[in-house]
DNA sequence: CGGTTGACGTTACAACATTACATCGCAGAA
DNA sequence: TTCTGCGATGTAATGTTGTAACGTCAACCG
């Protein structure tokens, strides 16, 4: 397995994370873009949009609809502050926003966590085979659904 | 990239395999689910359940539910005979049932179409290092969006 | 001050997917 | 034959996920 510096971050650290990278790339951080990265922060399992929604609503005491989540989730994704996993319908907190690379999710059909491998060798010829195949600006979507080790 | 003996087939000859391999599961190869896949094989691009099952209305002149149609895919997916693109919320025929392995699909984001490749190693790998996670019956997601050769 | 811009709110709707239950036709048992 | 079980499909309702269009507001800049 290739080898891959970066920090994992979690709680605050990782909120500090998300502030800068989101500066970082020109973009406000806002209290509602706070709050949503922070109640995402807090899944261990993809969370769907509407479960964000729900859970931000509570928390700010008036309704935010799942329209405003939405914008906020494609911003966060593009500023790779976090991820849309396509198998679920649903998005996961970047544990290492700042670090480029295409992660490797694997979600558990049972319990419905999911963990994140980096294997930089393995990914690289993912895209050097689609590269291969004419495509270009490619975007890796590299899941694994299974039984995790607890659910085994 | 590693080498794999199969017949990609198309027409006619792609319906003939995919109701051989459907048999040889033990299922039967109804009217309603020739229609179904016939309708999915003609597809360049991953059709929606909602597309099939207009156009499957159309093909028998009576309303066929989209509920229908999933159940159909359903079987189609389990037994081989389709792929289900998550990144695209929808579904390929196989153009090699009866061949079991991990594709690879490349989906363009311009014009939607989708190629597949093969690549055993590739994939091999990213079985193993779920597998090496702790994860079991795992089911590799390998899919790449990006822009096709003729949308460069 | 007026004009522009970015963030967010509000409403409505479109697209995707599942659940529960009904019906139909056929094969085998009584 | 009649009954019965079963797999396949029909029907209706509902749940979940995602977008479009447009309005409001505050910050900022001439
Ligand atoms: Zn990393
Ligand atoms: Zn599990
Ligand atoms: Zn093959
Ligand atoms: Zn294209």
């Amino acid at each position: 397995m290739a080898v891959h510096n970066h920090h994992e971050h979690a709680g605050a650290s990782l909120a500090h994370a998300a502030e800068s990278a989101l500066v970082n790339a020109g973009e406000q951080w806002t209290d509602m873009r706070a709050d949503i990265f922070a109640v995402l922060a807090t899944f261990e399992k993809p969370a769907s949009a509407y479960d964000i929604a729900d859970l931000v609503s509570q928390r700010r005491g008036k309704r935010v609809a799942p329209n405003s989540v939405y914008r906020i989730l494609d911003l966060f994704v593009t500023t790779n502050l976090a991820r849309r996993v396509e198998s679920a319908n649903a998005y996961l907190a970047n544990s290492h926003p700042g670090c480029l690379h295409d992660c490797i999710f694997l979600i558990c059909d049972s319990c419905g966590t999911a963990t994140h491998i980096d294997d930089d060798t393995l990914t690289m010829n993912v895209r050097a085979a689609a590269e291969h195949a004419g495509f270009a600006e490619v975007r890796p979507v590299i899941e694994v659904r299974g039984k995790c080790a607890d659910c085994g």
